[in-house]
DNA sequence: TGTACATCAGTGAACGCGCGTTCACTGATGTAC
DNA sequence: TGTACATCAGTGAACGCGCGTTCACTGATGTAC
């Protein structure tokens, strides 16, 4: 049956939060359109009625994820952001977390559309990067931010890898490169 | 019909070889066993005589993944490992490159076998890093070594994500990762 | 060396299952009068 | 304000498809004599 206009608006982001976790936690090829339905609380049918395929849904979910996660990180001086991106929080709960970390490696098989949005949200967080760098002093720090970026999204994707296997080797990337690029920020 | 032992195990050496690529160039869930077993020369229920499920032929191909990776790598100077690392070559072929960059964020969902596997071919890339950092008279050498790996497979990854949407931005990632852990062998 | 036969790697049809997508239908919404 | 009705968000059955896995069968291999 018809919903209200606020109702229908209110069951679209539903919808998209839900990819948008489920995407995060479970990968693209991983994330059913049944399940992220069922998670919004509606049959699979509603959701072709606010996106036109599965594709479509990634791709706004993909930036509704960066959107969400680059707020998170906005304004922090570069001591705080490495602390908070290289946490044991962050890595144990990817599905509200950064989506490059959680995604980097499936996104060259995913659609062109997919791919321009990962790009954007990414380069976002390498500008953040470079500001709390600049703020902090640091010279070359287009340079820096993106070595500094390249660093947490590896040492973050590494740790989730090896998580299951030996907790504490994976602290250990997180400790280490937090250190190593503290650092460097200061020499 | 019945082969010899030798066709059989060049047969089941086929099937690894094949699993090896298609798992690093299409990732875990988007390589199907009947792919493989086409790409080896057989049919899919031939695969079944040499590997108990699709879980066990994909640990066992990452093992022989990262032996294959690790072989290329060992005994080089820093700048050298880092130039061939970092390179698009590398960068454009992912299905001989090193399994780290090409799985990263899918290795977490997976089954612990293949989680396990994964962290020793990680870490023995580690210990190459290591290696090589020592010939080159770094202090701190694993800590080094930590930083360095978690940069060149985060940027790798990163410049494959962006290739399709942006061959410069992907280009750059690379050089400057390469650029910024080059002055910090030196400095 | 020659023969008889058990072995088993490989074949290909069949299975149940979950996937993305479509579509006829429902009924509350919200507009036109 | 009250009524008649077109709209359209949401439902749920159905679709074709590819997946991993199983299994009865085949026939060359390689062993036992």
């Amino acid at each position: 049956m018809k919903v209200s206009k606020a109702q229908a608006s209110d069951n679209r982001d539903a919808i998209l939060q839900a990819a948008s976790t489920q995407i995060r936690s479970h990968g693209f090829e991983q994330t059913s359109v049944a399940e992220v339905a069922q998670a919004a609380g509606l049959t699979h049918g509603a959701l072709y009625s606010h996106f036109k395929s599965k594709e479509a849904l990634t791709s706004a979910a993909i930036r509704c994820a960066f959107e969400d996660c680059v707020r998170e990180f906005t304004g922090l001086p570069a001591g705080e952001f490495l602390d908070l991106y290289l946490s044991t929080e962050h890595r144990d709960n990817p599905a509200v977390g950064c989506p490059t970390a959680a995604l980097v490696s499936e996104v060259a098989r995913q659609p062109l559309e997919l791919q321009t949005a990962f790009r954007s949200g990414a380069e976002s967080f390498i500008a953040l990067a470079e500001e709390s760098l600049k703020a902090a002093g640091a010279e070359h720090s287009r340079d820096r931010a993106v070595l500094m970026f390249a660093a947490i999204v590896g040492s973050l994707a590494l740790s989730r890898a090896f998580r299951a296997v030996d907790e504490s080797a994976s602290a250990e990337i997180l400790r280490t490169v937090n250190d190593q690029l503290g650092e460097m920020l200061e020499g």
